[in-house]
DNA sequence: ATTGCCAATATTATCGATAATAGATAAAGG
DNA sequence: CCTTTATCTATTATCGATAATATTGGCAAT
């Protein structure tokens, strides 16, 4: 006991995580501008700190930086998204059919994550079934115990948040649940290669209803 | 007259490069500190660019930060370079089966890969066969279309040089080689699947050599 | 109206200096 | 002799101010 319970951040990280909430919840929009000194007023800091924060976001992929202009909170293009799209497809591809993975215990937790889809479907849910879907593909990431791979997974949410929170572009939630249990099914019955196949069923079904509202 | 060749290029930019080529060059080594006063008088600057500089390495996977300690050339632990490699694995696994791409041409191209390759191998000239060997993969993952892909297969560049460079821990280039042109013939006869399975089991093979001699 | 230029303004990039912090070293106490 | 605490030092973190650059809006010429 006794140690220092005050962990003192420093300004850079404090506002860091503070730009981040607001980017996530929407305050800062794709597009918005992130201006220094604005920021820097606001926080009652110079400009130091901010710059960094701001470059940190940078690295998170969360904005661009443009020289003598500052930095914007990105914005995706649709082929950009469908990229996404393809690399978190090639990296659960390969956590389902190659990696070294307690298959049960996947099972068991990939089912809890369709469960809590099901049910928010039936209440018309988006937002929990979003999180639930979104789970259910972490998870098979995580089970790889490939750390930087669920790092690159993980780095991808600004790509594919878009979809989540434009409703119009998503599928109906029952087509988009159904894609789910053949996955989990063919991984009971050990056929990891089958699953590999559903998994890219799934993505190809994403793909061709984004590219028809695109 | 025409006006000075206009320096387009901010401090930031250039401290950055030049730090890059050092890092990639080997002058700066992994564990190695970047202390930014030092630098930032060596290149006659203050401390701000350097700062920013560094920033930016972190955000490439140069360095790692450590609060009010500093920058440290990353190092990578043998897991983490594993890591890496089932990454690459699963990028290039997922380009050679489903990505939509020009079979024709990408065999033209990895046949030229392999060519060099084997003509260095036969020289034992190490750092071309390197070079060749690191743009058969590349090249994979080029062809299929996905610039965001092909970006984090770059960004694991750092985590695999090691094993380039440390060549006692890589296998005899003869067996190295032979891994690959199983991979192009699989391709030239359409047979896809093959060609994967193949590079999985170049990924194998590259992975037990690792870790019997780590 | 449309284009190109220039000044005015807003904002980033860089500077030099100071404050805060971690790590090393020396001093004090048992 | 060892442990703990205080002091010193090297380095990062932050500051406020200035320089460099981009953007905006007005004005003139066509």
């Amino acid at each position: 006991m006794g140690k220092k319970v005050i962990q003192r951040q420093s300004l850079t990280e404090q506002i860091k995580s503070i730009l981040i909430d607001r980017i996530v919840d929407g305050t800062l929009a794709p597009g918005d501008r992130l201006k220094e000194l604005k920021i820097a007023d606001e926080f009652g800091t110079s400009q130091a700190p901010v710059r960094e924060a701001i470059r940190s976001l940078q690295a998170l992929g969360y904005v661009a930086h443009i020289p003598h202009v500052g930095a914007l909170i990105k914005t995706f293009t649709a082929k950009e998204i469908e990229e996404a799209h393809q690399v978190r497809e090639a990296l659960e591809g390969h956590c389902l059919i190659l990696a070294n993975i307690e298959l049960t215990k996947l099972v068991d937790e990939l089912t809890q994550h369709t469960d809590t889809m099901h049910e928010a479907m039936t209440k018309g849910d988006i937002k929990t079934f979003s999180m639930a879907d979104n789970l259910f593909h972490r998870t098979i990431v995580e089970f790889s115990g490939n750390k930087s791979m669920l790092g690159i997974w993980d780095s991808l949410r600004m790509q594919l948040q878009v979809i989540a929170t434009i409703g119009d572009a998503s599928m109906p939630l029952e087509k988009l649940y159904a894609l789910h249990p053949p996955i989990v099914d063919s991984l009971k019955h050990q056929h990891r290669e089958h699953a590999g196949r559903f998994l890219a069923e799934h993505y190809r079904q994403i793909a061709s209803y984004w590219n028809s509202s695109s």
